[in-house]
DNA sequence: GAGCACTGC
C-alpha cells in the first residue's frame, strides 16, 4: 500500500451527527418497504404518499400553483399526477410531468400505465426528441422540459395543456429554469385573457424551496415524506492534501472492518482518475490478508459503452464486496442498489463560464452543500447507511449552499434565441428566477446580432426573419445559421452531415494503448482540407457499409453515436424541407463546404501569427491546435474551429482550413480590424 | 504532442 502522509486511517475521521434528508413536518407518513411480488395497485397504496391523498387532492384542487418537496421514493412522481386524473382536476387538457432526463421520462410513462393497466401511448404517453409516444387519447404525458420548451415556440400559452408538472426542479437545468419563466407567463396571460386556467406544480427533493415558492407568486409548499433511512456521517479530522489518497484509504479501512455483502460507493471526478484509484484498487486487494474479502471494484462514467455502464446493477458474487468508483453521474441519473457506504471526496469536474472571453473550462472544484446532501443520501436507500466525507466540519461549512444554476454558467446565444421566439416582450428582462449577469446577456445578443438573427432598436430586440428560422433548429445558433446559408453554396446535403457530426459526442474511438493502430486505419480517411471534410469521409464510409458494426469496430468508430448521427442529420432535414429550401450535394466539390462553413462560423476563426502560434480573431485569446486534429502538424494561415478547450493551453478543436478572403466576405464590418491581411 | 463532468432540443 502506497505511503500516507496523513494520520492512520482509524484516527482520520470523527463522527458528526446523524443524517435525515427531511424534517418531521405534520401530515407525514411513515415509509414502508416495496415489494415486488405485490401487484400494482396494492404497491401503489403502500407508497408514503398514499396517506395523504385526500389531503393532497383537496389543496391542489384550490391552488394555481404549489411546491411539492418530496424524497425519490415518496411515489410523486408516479401519484400526482395519476391522482389529479383521477380526481377529475385538469381534464379540459393535458396534464405533462417534465423530466431533465430522456430515459426518467420514458421509464415513468411505463410504469405509470402499468398501473393504469392501459397500453403505454393511450392515456398515458411520453414524448422525448426523436420519440412520441403519444395519442389523441393521451391524458397523462412524461416528457422532456426541453420537448416542453419547444412545444411552447408554437403555442406559448400552452394551452393543450391544463396542468403542468415541473418535476426534479432542484436541478436547474437550462431548461427547467427558462421553463419556470415561460409556464409563469403563461399562466397569468390565460388568466389575463380568461381561457381556461392552468395549474402549476413544482416538484423538488431539496428543502430550500424559498426560491420556487417566491418566484411562483408565493406558493404553499407541501412536504411529503420519502424513505430515506438515517445515515451516519463522518468528517476527516484534518484537511486532506490529497483527496484520491484519502479515497483510497477509506476504501480499504472500510474493506478490511464492514461485512462482505454491504457495498462501497465513491464519488470522484472524472474517468482518468477513476479508472487509475480501480487499478490501485485491484492490486491491493490482490495483496490482502486471506481474512479479508474479494473486491470487485467497478468504474462508472457517462462515456462508458452501456454494457459495461450495466454492470453496477449486477450484484457482487457472495462473498465479495462491490466498490464502485463514480463520477457524479451517480449522484442523479443511476440508481445503485445495495449501496451502503458513500465516500464523498467533495471533488466534482464542471464547466465555468467567463462571459467577458465567452469561454468555458472545465475544472475540479468543490461540490455545493446541497450536492454533498444528494451524495450523502444515496447511502441510504434501502437501510440506514454511512457516509465518510473526506473534508473537516469547517471545510463543509465553506461550501457554497446550493450549485449554482446552469443558467448562470452558460452561453446564452440559444436560450436568448429561444425566448425570442416564444415572443417574450422584453428579453433582456425576462422574468429569471435567478438571473444570468448583464455581462452573459448581452454577450449573448451580441453574437446573435453578428449572426444576422436579431435587430435592434435602442433597448428593444426583435427577431429578423433568418433568427426566426434559425430558431426552428434544435442547435447552436451559428449551426443553424450555417445550414441557412447552405442552399448558397449548393452543398445543404453536406452541411447536414457536418453540422449533425458537430453536435453530438465524438465519434471517434481513441483509446490510447492502440495509438498506431487507430493511426493507420484512420489515415485513408484524412483530408489536408481539416477535421470537418475528414469526419464527413467517415460519415459517407460508414454510409456505404449501411452502417455495419464490424466496420465501426474495425475502424474506431462509435457506432452509437454515428446511429446519434444520422437520426440528428435525420430531423434537421427534415426541418430544411419544411422551411422550403432545396437540398442540393456539392458531391466532390469541398472547396464550397468549406466557404460555407467559413460564413457562418466565422466568428470562430483563428489567425497564423509571424511567430507560428495562433491568435482567435474574435477575442485576440492566443489559441493552438490541439494535437487530435488533422492539421496539427499543418500552418494553415487561416482555420475556423468548433470550440475551444481550455485545458493546459487554449486549444482549438476541429478545424477547417478557410480563405481569408471568405471570412472578409461573411462578415466585412466584423473582419476589418481584426484580419492581418484584410482585404483593401 | 493532449486527454473532455452531466444533460437536452
Amino acid at each position: 500500500m502506497p505511503h500516507d502522509p496523513d494520520p492512520p486511517p482509524a484516527k482520520r475521521f470523527k463522527p458528526g451527527s446523524p443524517f435525515f434528508r427531511l424534517n418531521k413536518k405534520p401530515g407525514m407518513l411513515l415509509p414502508r418497504k416495496e415489494n415486488a411480488s405485490v401487484p400494482v395497485d396494492v404497491q401503489r397504496k403502500h407508497l408514503p404518499i398514499y396517506q395523504a391523498k385526500s389531503q393532497l387532492i383537496n389543496r391542489l384542487r384550490q391552488l394555481d400553483g404549489a411546491v411539492l418537496i418530496g424524497e425519490t421514493g415518496s411515489g410523486k412522481t408516479t401519484q400526482i399526477p395519476q391522482y389529479l386524473y383521477e380526481a377529475g382536476i385538469g381534464r379540459q387538457g393535458i396534464i405533462a410531468i417534465t423530466q431533465p432526463r430522456r430515459v426518467a421520462a420514458i421509464s415513468l410513462a411505463g410504469r405509470v400505465a402499468e398501473e393504469k393497466k392501459t397500453q403505454l401511448g393511450k392515456l398515458v404517453g411520453y414524448t422525448v426528441r426523436f420519440e412520441d409516444m403519444t395519442s389523441s387519447e393521451t391524458k397523462l404525458k412524461f416528457m422532456t422540459d426541453g420537448m416542453l420548451l419547444r412545444e411552447a415556440i408554437g403555442d406559448p400559452l400552452l394551452l393543450r395543456y391544463s396542468v403542468v408538472v415541473l418535476d426534479e426542479a432542484h436541478e436547474r437545468t437550462v431548461h427547467t429554469d427558462v421553463l419556470f419563466g415561460v409556464v409563469k407567463s403563461a399562466q397569468r396571460k390565460r388568466r389575463e385573457q380568461s381561457k381556461f386556467p392552468m395549474k402549476v406544480i413544482v416538484m423538488s427533493a431539496t428543502m430550500d424551496v424559498d426560491l420556487f415558492s417566491q418566484y411562483f407568486n408565493k406558493a404553499p409548499v407541501l412536504y411529503l415524506e420519502g424513505r430515506q433511512h438515517p445515515i451516519q456521517i463522518f468528517n476527516t479530522k484534518q484537511p486532506q492534501s490529497d483527496y484520491l489518497q484519502a479515497a483510497l484509504v477509506s476504501i480499504f479501512q472500510i474493506h478490511q472492518e464492514a461485512s462482505p455483502s454491504q457495498d462501497i460507493l465513491v464519488f470522484l471526478t472524472g474517468q482518468e482518475e477513476i479508472e487509475a484509484l480501480a487499478r490501485t484498487c485491484r492490486d491491493i486487494s490482490k495483496h490482502l490478508p486471506e481474512t479479508c474479502c474479494p473486491m470487485m471494484v467497478i468504474p462508472l462514467y457517462a462515456s462508458l459503452p452501456p454494457a459495461q455502464q450495466l454492470r453496477v446493477f449486477q450484484a457482487a458474487p457472495k462473498g465479495t464486496r462491490k466498490v464502485v468508483l463514480s463520477t457524479n453521474i451517480a449522484e442523479t441519473s443511476i440508481t445503485i442498489p445495495g449501496i451502503k457506504y458513500v465516500i464523498d471526496t467533495g471533488m466534482v469536474k464542471a464547466k465555468k463560464y467567463n462571459p467577458d472571453s465567452g469561454l468555458e473550462v472545465l475544472a475540479v472544484q468543490r461540490v455545493s452543500k446541497a450536492q454533498a446532501w444528494q451524495r450523502t443520501g444515496r447511502a441510504g436507500r434501502e437501510e440506514s447507511g454511512l457516509c465518510y466525507r473526506l473534508y473537516t466540519e469547517d471545510e463543509f461549512e465553506n461550501f457554497i449552499n446550493m450549485t449554482v444554476p446552469e443558467i448562470q454558467r452558460c452561453n446564452l446565444a440559444s436560450v436568448l434565441l429561444q425566448l425570442l421566439a416564444l415572443q417574450v416582450p422584453d428579453v433582456l428582462n425576462f422574468d429569471f428566477m435567478s438571473k444570468p449577469s448583464s455581462e452573459a446577456i448581452y454577450t449573448a445578443v451580441e453574437q446573435l446580432d453578428l449572426l444576422g438573427a436579431v435587430d435592434r432598436k435602442d433597448e428593444h430586440i426583435s427577431l429578423t426573419p433568418l433568427g426566426k428560422k434559425m430558431a426552428s433548429f434544435p442547435l447552436e445558433p451559428s449551426y443553424a445559421k450555417t445550414i441557412l446559408l447552405s442552399p448558397d453554396f449548393s452543398c445543404t446535403e453536406e452541411v447536414l452531415t457536418i453540422v449533425s457530426l458537430l453536435s453530438v459526442d465524438s465519434v471517434l474511438y481513441n483509446p490510447p494503448a492502440r495509438r498506431e493502430e487507430v493511426h493507420t486505419v484512420r489515415r485513408k480517411f484524412i483530408s489536408s482540407e481539416g477535421d470537418h471534410m475528414t469526419l464527413l469521409n467517415i460519415y459517407r464510409a460508414f454510409k456505404n457499409v449501411g452502417g455495419n458494426k464490424e466496420w465501426c469496430r474495425e475502424n474506431f468508430v462509435n457506432s452509437r453515436n454515428m446511429a446519434l448521427v444520422s437520426e440528428v442529420r435525420a430531423q434537421l432535414r427534415e426541418i430544411c424541407l419544411k422551411l422550403g429550401m432545396t437540398l442540393q450535394s456539392s458531391r466532390t466539390d469541398m472547396g464550397n463546404v468549406r466557404r460555407c462553413l467559413a460564413h457562418g462560423l466565422f466568428t470562430n476563426a483563428a489567425e497564423l501569427q509571424p511567430d507560428g502560434s495562433y491568435v482567435a480573431l474574435d477575442t485576440h485569446q492566443p489559441v493552438a491546435i490541439h494535437p487530435s486534429s488533422v492539421l496539427f502538424q499543418a500552418k494553415p494561415a487561416y482555420v475556423i474551429f468548433n470550440e475551444l478547450l481550455h485545458t493546459s493551453k487554449c486549444y482549438m478543436r476541429d478545424l477547417c482550413l478557410v480563405d481569408a478572403d471568405w471570412l472578409h466576405d461573411a462578415a466585412p464590418e466584423y473582419f476589418r480590424r481584426k484580419l492581418r491581411a484584410a482585404k483593401s
